[in-house]
DNA sequence: GTGATTGCAAAGGGTTTGCATTGTC
DNA sequence: GACAATGCAAACCCTTTGCAATCAC
């Protein structure tokens, strides 16, 4: 999605607009390698320096809850990555190295008719998914 | 898997047999719930008192890296819960509350041929993967 | 005896939270 | 003006690591 599609949405939902969520998003949605929250905050404050750490972390939970992110699960000192959902892309995962938390994408969503059904049977509201294959890259396996 | 076929793998492999590795074993193979580290701890002290949480997490690692261990990522306070993989029980997944950790199972493994190839591509040495869909449990979607 | 394994204690680091303040609508 | 959003700082707490001592083989 775009900055200015995603703005819109957070107003239709009775959100605000500040500088620092058009800021966080603007990163976000520029983004190539999906960043961390901490990456995130770094490249936000070249435009609006005074944006704190735990703002970026509110926004990234929003934008997860409201489906528009992907969170990657690093499973090394890294804990996650952020990824926007680009227009028209649909949701996809990741291959992970948990040396140095390097990722490759993977393919679209393993979402089947099944899990939805099986989540309206246990009655639960769903936020998001994930799907990760951990190992190490060549450059870590090399390391170990 | 049963406790001895994976004691008996880790002496193939060249691993020593501790009575803390044994314990550690003992507890996960004979788990309901999957446990989080320090489940696994409290358990474990049962047996064995003198066991160090610090070993538990060791020792889940190296299992998760044999390839016995599910891994679950929670995304909550509980960062992960661990279950060994029963015999004749192929891969599965889960499907999170991320208010409360409680864990669904989902269903068969969703890796691919695909996968595999695209892991192979590029190099990867695969050490594990992770498929879970977060949300609201029906207790936690009503405490919101 | 040798090298893996453990316990201890401390550090590391990502993420969350409470609260007063600020800013959007 | 009301209420959401932010900044600050501190807390939280899971997980990892270094090192000396111990133990399995």
């Amino acid at each position: 999605m775009t900055q200015p599609e995603i703005i819109k949405k957070f107003k239709e939902k009775g959100y605000k607009i500040t500088p620092q969520r058009r800021a966080i998003i603007d990163v976000l949605v520029k983004s190539g390698k999906p960043p961390t929250a901490k990456e995130v905050l770094r490249k936000v404050r070249v435009i609006s320096p005074e944006v704190s750490l735990d703002t970026v972390y509110r926004n990234l939970k929003l934008l997860s809850e409201m489906g528009y992110l992907i969170q990657i699960n690093l499973r090394s000192s890294e804990r996650s990555r952020f990824e926007i959902l680009k227009n028209g892309e649909q949701c996809h995962h990741h291959l992970v190295c948990i040396g140095c938390g390097d990722s490759v994408c993977l393919r679209q969503c393993v979402l089947s008719e099944q899990d939805l059904k099986a989540i309206k049977e246990k009655g639960y509201e769903m936020v998001g998914h994930a799907y990760e294959i951990y190992g190490y890259c060549p450059k870590c396996h090399k390391k170990k």
